[in-house]
RNA sequence: GCGGCCGUAGUUCAGCUGGUAGAACACUCGGUUGUGGUCCGAGACGUCGCGGGUUCAAAUCCCGUCGGUCGCCCCA
């Protein structure tokens, strides 16, 4: 008879990222900055449920929907029953399809402009590679309106973004850019031109800057576009003077001047942080006038760290209503993972605590449990050690985990309480009710 | 869904013209009496991803499979 047990290797699973301890204490100090600027524009928070209903997640429809649904994960019981009726759950791919549904729901009891932002993983069952989860954060900032949702949040939407990228520990030494278009002007041109395969077209547009220019107007003739037409399209594309465009029809012409006002209120920006880029297009079907990407300068093959833009109507399909929105999404994972790799997170230790109060003997153990106790009413975080071992074990402990101050109770009854500074080496007499940290 | 590369101790890897395994770091203990980071010593840890084939003999060669990783597609 064996006693050896049978040992499951643990491997990692793609896409599904973890953290040691440092690294998730470097990503909730993250976290927490979003949060603290986006309700600084008084932005309320809400989370919805991992999953979605199938039908709920395909209502948004559209022919630029059928791609993603691929990369969809559905939710079922192990032992289902093939009768069962239940509706079909799926995990949210994205939390702009959530804030729809949940806006219709609660239409009732929301105030608008509804503003909300939202940080919750995402799924998308893709391959993953460097910078692509399958499971991920995206922090997300929205605001929807009924009937009419002014130009002023579009402006908005990059100057918060712009805000919390410029800022977020470790990002420093970091150059980003927020690249802003307009779809109205692409599509206005498409349409003045004839083009009927809009989705096709704005796909090869997307794509123009990571394909030969002989590759794009390849594949712009083979969809059937003439010589004029793509040369408008190049030209539309390559265009940096927005101001001096030209609409060709009433579309592109009032594209042209939501990305002139947009770009105007961004002006207090530093320069290069916010651009027009009318080679920005999205992928997304439902984006219907601004839309933004936000890449590092260095490496914009990275992928778009930021997007979002303006919806028309999001939430059609689940309320007889009609409600613009226009949000952004920060692709936290991908940013943070560019940052953690590059070992630019900012130094945090394992431990929360600023305090190890140490056990010398059994004896002392009420003291170091009251010295913990007082320390923690003043606010600070404490650890006790949990068995009389050798004091060089226990100071051992302290300096695996970065715990700054050791705290040793008397050893023997009437002797003075003393406290270690673990950075310095320093050690001083202490009163654990008077006692502060330095610094 | 499609291609390239890879799969050996907890981790990073070495070993691969075939003869059943090594290093570094990490881990545990020790270097006596109440104090960490350095140093020294000792110890524990692997059916070499899994399955099959060739061979007297395979971590090492061949096939398959699973997993990882990078790229394509698409996207944060």
């Amino acid at each position: 008879m064996s006693n050896k047990k049978k040992i499951y290797k643990p491997t990692p699973i793609s896409g599904f990222p973890e953290w040691l301890p440092q690294e998730r204490k470097a990503e909730q100090q993250w976290f927490d900055h979003i949060r603290r600027v986006f309700e600084s524009y008084g932005f309320c928070n809400i989370e919805t449920p991992s999953v979605e209903t199938l039908d709920a997640i395909n209502a948004k429809g559209g022919d630029g929907g059928a791609d993603v649904d691929k990369e969809v994960y559905v939710l079922e019981r192990l032992h289902k029953d093939d009768n069962d009726k239940e509706a079909r759950l799926a995990l949210h791919f994205d939390q702009t399809v959530p804030l729809a549904r949940y806006t219709a729901q609660h239409f009732n009891d929301l105030v608008f402009p509804f503003k909300r932002y939202q940080m919750q993983r995402v799924w998308r069952g893709e391959r993953p590679q460097s910078g692509r989860f399958r499971e991920f954060y995206q922090c997300d900032i929205d605001v929807i309106n009924v009937d009419n949702l002014p130009l002023h949040f579009d402006a908005e939407m990059p100057a918060i973004i712009w805000e919390i990228l410029s800022s977020l520990p470790g990002m420093e030494d970091e150059n980003i850019k927020i690249r802003i278009s307009n779809r109205k002007i692409l599509m206005g041109l498409l349409s003045a031109l004839e083009v009927e395969n809009t989705t096709d077209i704005t796909r090869i547009v997307d794509k123009a800057e990571k394909i030969s220019k002989e590759q794009f107007e390849n594949l712009l003739a083979e969809h059937g576009l003439s010589q004029d037409a793509q040369t408008k399209i190049q030209n539309l594309i390559a265009c940096t003077d927005i101001k001096s465009l030209k609409g060709e029809n009433e579309l592109m012409q009032e594209g042209i001047d939501e990305l002139c006002f947009v770009m105007d209120q961004l002006s207090h920006l530093p320069e290069g942080a916010a651009v027009a880029d009318l080679s920005i297009v999205r992928g997304l079907d439902y984006y219907t006038g601004t839309v933004y990407e936000t890449v590092f300068v260095d490496d914009p093959g990275y992928g778009s760290i930021c997007s979002g833009g303006r919806y028309d109507d999001l939430a059609g399909h689940y309320i007889n209503k009609h409600l613009p929105g226009v949000g952004i999404s920060i692709g936290f994972s991908r940013l943070f993972e560019r940052i953690r790799t590059q070992n630019k997170l900012p130094k945090t230790s394992i431990s929360p605590a600023h305090v190890l109060v140490v056990l010398p003997n059994e004896d002392a153990r009420a003291e170091m449990m009251s010295v913990a106790q007082t320390l923690r009413e003043k606010g600070m975080n404490v650890e006790t050690f949990h068995s009389p071992s050798k004091l060089k074990r226990q100071l051992a402990y302290a300096e695996k985990k970065g715990i700054p101050y050791v705290w040793f109770p008397p050893f023997e009854d009437g002797s003075p309480h003393e406290v270690k500074n673990m950075e310095t080496g320093e050690q001083t007499e202490a009163v654990a009710k008077d006692w502060k940290p330095q610094s």
